[in-house]
This record gives C-alpha cells, structure tokens and sequence, in this order.
DNA sequence: ATTATGTCTCTTGTATACAATACCACACCT
DNA sequence: AGGTGTGGTATTGTATACAAGAGACATAAT
C-alpha cells in the first residue's frame, strides 16, 4: 500500500471525503488490485473511524472498485483481461451514441468549448511540457464537451464510469508518445465532424479513435500480465 | 409510505437485506418519489440498526435512486420525463449491441433456451392467466437469455440496471392489452432472427421494441403527469 | 504423518452513544 | 404585518462498544 493521504474539505461529509480519496488511490495504482483495504487501518490511516470508511467502501463496491466477500471484508478488484474488453465493447457503442447525439444537440458555445479543449490538448502533446496526468486531464476534458453536448445525463454518467474504470490503463498508453499523432489527428477529425454536424464523419473517426485505443491498452494489460507471469 | 417488508436471509449482511428491500420498494412505488427516508423511522420498520440502514442508503444513492443532501438526509429521486428519455436513449443503443453480440455469441443451448423463454412468453400472454408482475418476470426471462448470450458480464449488469430503473412503468404498460398482440410478434421475430444470427433483421426489429416501448412509456408518464396537474 | 478439533486473535457486522447541524415554532422587534 | 432572532427538537454525522464469524496455529487422536 502506497502512501495516501485526504484533503479536508470542510463542507463535505468525511465519507465522500474518504470515498474519493479510496476511488483515487484505486485508479492511481496507489491501491493495487487484490490488495485488501481493512477498515482499522484505513481509518487510522486517514483519522477517522470506522464509519466513514465503511460507508465509503459501500459506494465503491456498488462502483466495481472493490469486492466484497461477506464477512471477509473487501479487496481492490482485480481487472483481467476479459473486464476490459466488456468495458470497451461498452464504450465502444456509447461513444458513438454520445458523439451521434452531440452532432445533433451542440450548442455555438459548446462548440466554441470544444474547438479549445481540441487546441490545448494539441498544444500540451506539442509542447511536450505537460505530465501525463496533464495530459490526461486534458484529454478527458475533451471527450466531456462530447459527452455534456450529447444533454443525456444518465449517459454522460455511465461514460465516465466506465471511463474511470480504464483510468490506470490510459494513462500508461499517454507514456507513449508512438500514438501523440495518430492521438492528435484523431482528435482534430473528431471536433470537425461534431460542428458540421456530420454523423457518418463522426461514427468513421470515432469507431477508429476507441478502436486504437482498444488495441493500445489490450497490448499494455497483455504485457503485463506477461511480467507477472514471469516473475513466478 | 406503504408497507414493506423484509425478506430475511440468514446468510446475507442486513445491509444487502436492507439494500434490496428499499431498492424493490423504491421501484415498485411502495416508497414515492419525493419521500423522506429517515434512518431511525427506517431502523425501527425494519427491526434493525442504523448501521445497516445507512449503508445501504449509501449504495442506493450511488444507483441513482436517492438522492442525498448532506445533513439533510436521503430522500427517493424523483425521476422525470427527461430522465427515462435519457435511459432509454441509453437502453436503445446498449439493447442493440446485446443483441448483436448475441448474434454472434449464441450457444446451441442458449438458443434452446431462447425458444422455450419465447414459448413460455406467448403461452402466458394468450391464456391470459399470468398477473402482470409474472408477465414482466417472463420478459425479463426472454431478454435475460440474450444478454446472457452477449458474453459481456459488465453489459449485462447496465443492461439490468437501466431496466430496474423503468420497473414501474413497465409494469404498467403490460396491463394494457392493447400491447399484447406487438409484443408477441416483436418477441417472435428477434428470437428468429438471434437464431439465424441475423444480425440486420435483429437490429431492425430490435429497434422497433425499444422504440415502442419508448412510445408506450412515455405516454404513460405524461398522463401520470397530466393528473398530477390536475390533482393540485 | 495426517486429519480433526479447539482456542486465540483478527476482522467484520451491528448496535448504540455522543456531537453537530438544520429545521421549526414562537416570540420579539421594527 | 413582516421580518428576524432564539431556543428546542428532530435528524444526520461520527465514534465507539460489543457480538460474532473466519482464519491460523497448535495440540491431540487415529
């Protein structure tokens, strides 16, 4: 286990507080997969009781995060595989509708939005300067414009679950600057298509950017499970 | 608040007892939207603790189907036209791609089991003998067998939740027999057509399910809401 | 040697106690 | 009359206490 720490926000009850700390600690690999959280330590760790943590692993558990085993307690849900590929069959067929239902329901200012996440995103990849959770950052902020545009709340929320879900394997395929350009190009077909409001554009380019991004990670989760089976 | 009670199981947590009782209260209605959940009321109704009370509020708040404001307490979403248009926006896409996925994934024995689900379907609309809550089991039933048969766990399990949420206006809509006569023959036809694992024919009429459900659904939501108006 | 059993400890599950906050009612002031 | 303040109460938030189950280890029986 990693260090981690809380940031106090007076405002928020401690179980949110713990919750996101838990969810983030989870998607950063701080936690790692099959590490069991026990709810002592946690809470010592954190400074608080037992309560809060408890009712923050519920929320996780019912996220996917964490498995619980009844009276055994809850461990870091291992993602094989398999996981993945539902998750990106998923994606897959909701990025589309999403992007569909943006080309029909951007507003001007929505696009105004989009066309600058599009040019900061091109300009931190450019540059080179920005970290890779800059990039990441930037790079869910750009697929959010899509996703708020799209006006369909309960879609917007499970994209971003599902988003969350790939988060550590994401961010391992931004250390990779073999895909900056494709990444890029992609990106730019992307912000064209959704202002001219072309469906067919947008569906060709988005198919192709989930489908790259697919492959990238299944090879990412391929290798590694190659090293820890040669670690054995 | 109507009456509801717990189904004990002795090897269950009280929270998931907890949890699945005021989930299928929330969804049958027998808790309203809008309703107070208040813990001690709650405890006390259900002969328990908080504790459990509350942990499973917190899940049931990360579903969507309460909504909290911190130190005000948990109160049953409300949930508006807008919010089934988006889930069943949602549901059209994700329902299509089950079913393709079907197409492709199908096991000889599944496809077994699609006809006897089918079978089992029509036999009970046309004798008429089925009450309605069994009518929607049944149809559950059927369309369980083709998300089982996408192969996709994570799919399957929004698939279902998207589908929890509309529970009660499903219901409804499987009273009025005006319906019957579509559904058998929508039922009829997607099972052919999983079975041929054609997968245009499937997405043809699939669609066509969906979007009649969506019609019927919706009408009825706006009547409900028309008397709502007409109550105050 | 292996399996069964019992005890000890660690951890979770549940209940309860205590703290803090929000809401409501009533009175008071303007 | 209307707004504002103040106290009391109801309800949530958090901590802790107690109960019970699961796992580990040791010991005894076969």
């Amino acid at each position: 286990m990693q260090d981690f720490e809380m940031k106090i926000n007076e405002y928020l009850p401690l179980r949110d507080v713990v919750f996101n700390t838990l969810r983030s600690a989870i998607l950063t690999g701080k936690l790692e997969p099959g590490e069991r959280l026990m709810e002592i330590a946690l809470a010592n760790k954190l400074g608080v009781s037992r309560t809060p943590i408890r009712e923050a692993i519920r929320k996780l558990e019912l996220e996917g995060l964490v498995i619980m085993t009844p009276r055994k307690g809850a461990e870091v849900a291992r993602i094989t595989e398999k996981d993945l590929q539902d998750v990106l069959e998923v994606r897959e067929s909701l990025e589309n509708l999403a992007t569909e239902l943006a080309c029909d329901r951007i507003s001007d200012e929505e696009i105004e939005e989009l066309k600058i996440r599009n040019a900061a995103f091109i300009e931190a990849i450019e540059k080179g300067k920005a970290d890779f959770s800059e990039l990441a950052e930037l790079d869910v902020a750009f697929h959010d414009v899509i996703f708020n545009a799209s006006k369909n709340t309960r879609l917007m929320q499970i994209l971003s679950n599902l988003r969350e879900q790939m988060y550590r394997y994401r961010l391992e395929y931004l250390k990779n600057p073999e895909y900056y350009g494709m990444l890029v190009k992609e990106h730019a077909l992307i912000t064209e298509a959704v202002i001219n409001r072309d469906k067919d554009a947008v569906k060709q380019v988005m198919d192709r950017h989930i489908m790259h991004q697919r492959d990238a990670v299944l090879t990412l989760i391929r290798r590694q499970e190659e090293e820890r089976n040669r670690k054995q």
